[in-house]
DNA sequence: TACTAACCTGTACG
DNA sequence: ACGTACAGGTTAG
């Protein structure tokens, strides 16, 4: 079991798997889904305004996760510089429409837009006497309108938003449901949708979706998978087809093991940080 | 099937 | 000030 007091809440953070998160006074306030989440980051005391649910994956086996992932050297050492950062168990709608508005953007226009979403769809609260706003409901963007979206900064991406938050809406697409799916199986479905492609799915999948097999493949992870698995993995070609995706996502999970989503989370924080990449 | 251009926004640089 | 480069994944051709 995961002990609070082994996770680093700023390498936790910053790893590029949630945007809606703030430091002030020393603490954290995260929006998830329909709570905010309110950490203190010397004891790690976490306050919600919703219903609990474990955020940190505290019921993991760590030990025998990190035992795992430490078979492989460049993983090591990635874990030896990040001590503590965790995968995070999300929302699974906000984490659904925060990787469809990330494809082809970065960190900081992401969270920019997901927060313009959260106040002109999302519900106003106060909590610690402060004002939030959740994460809208797919009903609400659903309904919203195309000038509205793109006031929030989304481009061309508010129509993927808008038909993915139809899809959920009219129950086609169903969340809950694809947790108990295999990993090809919730892959198949979310890749239905549109604005949804290998990469955007298997964040979704890994992030909120209970998938530890899913391994997103980024141009900074081929990056390190040219750099340091030149021999074990090798990429052919320039670019990343939908075919080659499959068949190196099976060799990863191969050498990575059924963790390998943790891995990939290590190597990306520890790769980022080298090349001084701005988080949140 | 495989490759490539187009797509929208925001920021940084000269 | 004004253009140009760049970060990014998916879709459509």
């Amino acid at each position: 079991m995961a002990s609070k007091s082994t996770i680093n809440l700023d390498s936790t953070i910053n790893s590029g798997q949630v945007f809606l998160w703030k430091k002030e006074g020393g603490f954290w306030y995260g929006i998830d889904g329909d709570r905010v989440l309110c950490i203190d980051s010397t004891n790690l005391k976490v306050k919600s305004s919703g219903v609990k649910v474990d955020y940190f994956r505290e019921s993991d086996d760590i030990g025998k996760i990190l035992k795992s992932l430490k078979k492989d050297e460049v993983v090591k050492t990635a874990i030896s510089q990040n001590e503590g950062l965790r995968l995070l168990r999300q929302d699974p709608f906000q984490c659904y429409i925060s990787f469809i508005v990330s494809s082809n953007s970065n960190i900081q226009n992401i969270k920019s837009t997901l927060n313009k979403l959260c106040k002109k769809f999302g519900e106003r609260i106060e909590f610690d006497k402060k004002e939030f706003f959740l994460f809208p409901t797919s009903a609400s963007l659903a309904e919203a309108s195309n000038v509205e979206l793109l006031e929030c900064g989304l481009g061309y991406r508010a129509d993927f938003v808008k038909k993915a938050a139809k899809e959920v809406d009219n129950g086609i697409m169903d969340l809950k449901l694809l947790k108990k799916m295999s990993y090809d199986d919730a892959k198949k479905e979310l890749l239905r949708i549109f604005g949804i492609g290998n990469k955007v799915a298997d964040c979704i999948m890994l992030f909120s979706l209970e998938k530890l097999e899913a391994f997103p493949l980024d141009t900074w992870m081929l990056k390190i998978l040219r750099k340091y698995y030149e021999d074990v993995l090798p990429i052919e070609g320039k670019s990343i087809t939908e075919k080659r995706y499959n068949t190196l996502h099976e060799k990863i999970i191969s050498h990575f093991g059924p963790y390998a989503g943790y891995s990939q989370q290590f190597l990306f924080k520890m790769e980022r940080d080298a090349f001084h990449k701005k988080w949140l």
